[in-house]
DNA sequence: TTTTTTTATGCAATCGTTCCCGACAACGTT
DNA sequence: AACGTTGTCGGGAACGATTGCATAAAAAAA
């Protein structure tokens, strides 16, 4: 059941030669001799040698490869964003290792550790909802392990953070809503605790104000799990919808959430016919949604890779890294459907 | 930038010992003194010691970790899968490298190897849809190293195999196209490399013999990078609807192929309004679309799951395993508006 | 020829861990 | 008193690769 691959020995060995005198050849040192070196080169290219990058952490203590953390790969923002991490890690010759945290603050925290003794020499990092305590993060970045936070991020750690304009693409799509006649806006959210849910609850609230609608509580209804359990969603349209004052219109933050709330309006079609919707989500198939479905979308690739780039600067950067900046790109509304004016 | 977390030789020095008997206490041998092995334990605890797991891999040759291979994550069955793998994988006490070929050979080799080199205790792999040459995965197959195919599987390697019953799916697919009054009914599909195109293939001719329709070759269309590339769909729709036979119906076979032929569809809607459509996806948006979808599902949360089972028994068997089994796994057919009979 | 310099190579330590041996004390048995 | 057991522990060699230092032989300079 072993798994044996050749070393730098068998090929001293079959060469007589030293195991240094091989690893030099192999590096191309200045030092050995072109005959030898040619004599190595060829016999490692016969036996297909491959140096063991298990053996070259142990003793760099680095592994060329990083870590990401995400809370689901079915979402897809993450696996949108996963593509932008490759392709930018890919090229610099870096691998990528992602793990999902499942929204639960233990998965991150067992993932992060076992990322980090696994010698990663950076981590991408998107909160899970559950997230409160980052003492397993702030451990790892205080001891000098390069991280940035993307999508989900923290202020509570001082390092580089890539973000979509979340407030202002918030801001545009209420106002969106507003402009076309909606004024019983609802705000279906995620979890409290993350700051993309602050940031979009900021960008509604700015929107109302700016339009002199009162911003009304009672509208605003968090799902702590992100849509993942449809009960926590159910419950909310429940209470939503059986309020003296029904929403005309609902502006959701978040991929799944989106979803599932156009398909639990789509589901009662006959009690809220015109009940507008928008939202943040990735799909690519809102076109053909039924209504087609009015979106904000963020530029996940671009955040994917803007991260990357920042972590791979830290990463080979001689020395600590001690100005940080936030990366912050714009979203894009696309209208399509769902919002039509009212009529 | 160095990332220093304690040793083995700490504790030793701190506890004037030897790194052997910090190393038996910490494991719990029975040749320690209760003594040393509390003082150990304490003094272990207390500064958080973990063990190296590169250390480890290096000398155990295995890691505890295996890798999968996929084409894509940002693909509805693909998501779900690894779901599916790391359920198992988790508790197991595994941990689950992800790694996507993008659908093309060059990158899965190099995948391969990578995950190879790095130790992972076995290979969880679904081809790309580019792959002819399987040396790659011999090698590794002949030394040794387990590996379960899931959902695009080969014959050239003798190993387990897990996938969803295609042929029957394919054939409860087109053969509902036909109940419902279809006749010219196409067939887009993914490249005929995959074990997949032709297992879909052969249960869309079965369903047509059945009902004694002809089968006609120009009906059937590949898309070789499975709808990846928007052009070869585009191309694939102008050839079927040029023709002189225009198709009625389309049974497609992909994630990605059936929502892009879907929003052709929905796009050109005047031209063929009464084309019916199903095909093989795992979208749960299904009911969202408009037309709703008519889906063929694998249980891809399942077949992650037993691939697991299957690769981990492999793992952690004594001798090697010489007999292999393949798992096959029932579709699920949900009829929905986009195969509604013609009128 | 002798000395110095260059060139090519080997030795051994290192990374963190495990584990085969061997060491040695404190017993109990003859 | 001599020997065998048992219970604890340490030394040191692996695992695969790199690298500073030492050193041999060969070439160049004296």
């Amino acid at each position: 059941m072993k798994f044996e691959s050749a070393t730098i020995k068998d090929i001293a060995k079959a060469l007589n030669l030293s195991t240094s005198t091989v690893s030099r050849a192999l590096r191309g040192s200045y030092e050995i001799s072109p005959e030898t070196k040619k004599m190595v080169l060829e016999y490692a290219e016969k036996i297909n040698y491959r140096p063991n990058p298990i053996a070259l952490s142990l003793k760099e203590r680095r592994s060329r490869s990083i870590g990401v953390v995400v809370s689901e790969i079915a979402n897809n923002f993450f696996s949108q964003a996963i593509n932008g991490i490759e392709s930018i890690a890919y090229n610099r010759g870096y691998h990528v290792i992602i793990s999902q945290s499942h929204e639960s603050q233990e998965r991150e925290m067992v993932n992060v550790q076992h990322l980090a003794s696994r010698s990663v020499d950076g981590l991408l990092v998107s909160l899970s909802s559950e997230t409160t305590d980052l003492s397993h993060l702030r451990q790892l970045h205080e001891k000098g392990l390069p991280i940035v936070f993307f999508d989900r991020v923290t202020n509570e750690i001082e390092t580089h953070r890539v973000v979509a304009n979340n407030t202002l693409g918030a801001f545009h799509a209420t106002e969106h809503l507003i402009y076309n006649g909606f004024k019983r806006i609802a705000h279906i959210t995620n979890s409290p605790y993350l700051s993309i849910t602050r940031e979009r609850l900021e960008g509604y609230k700015q929107a109302l104000a700016k339009h002199n609608i009162e911003y009304n509580e009672n509208l605003v209804k968090y799902c702590n799990h992100g849509g993942m359990i449809a009960s926590e969603v159910d419950e909310v349209f429940q209470k939503l919808f059986s309020a003296k004052v029904k929403p005309d219109a609902i502006f959701t933050a978040g991929d799944r959430i989106t979803t599932v709330c156009l398909s639990h309006i789509r589901a009662s079609k006959k009690k809220w016919s015109d009940v507008a919707i928008t939202g943040f989500t990735n799909t690519n198939l809102a076109d053909l949604f039924s209504p087609s479905l009015t979106t904000v979308r963020q530029p996940a690739f671009e955040i994917g890779q803007v991260a990357t780039e920042l972590l791979i600067q830290m990463i080979e950067s001689k020395r600590p890294v001690t100005s940080f900046e936030t990366k912050m790109l714009d979203t894009e509304l696309t209208v399509r459907e769902s919002t039509k004016p009212k009529s």
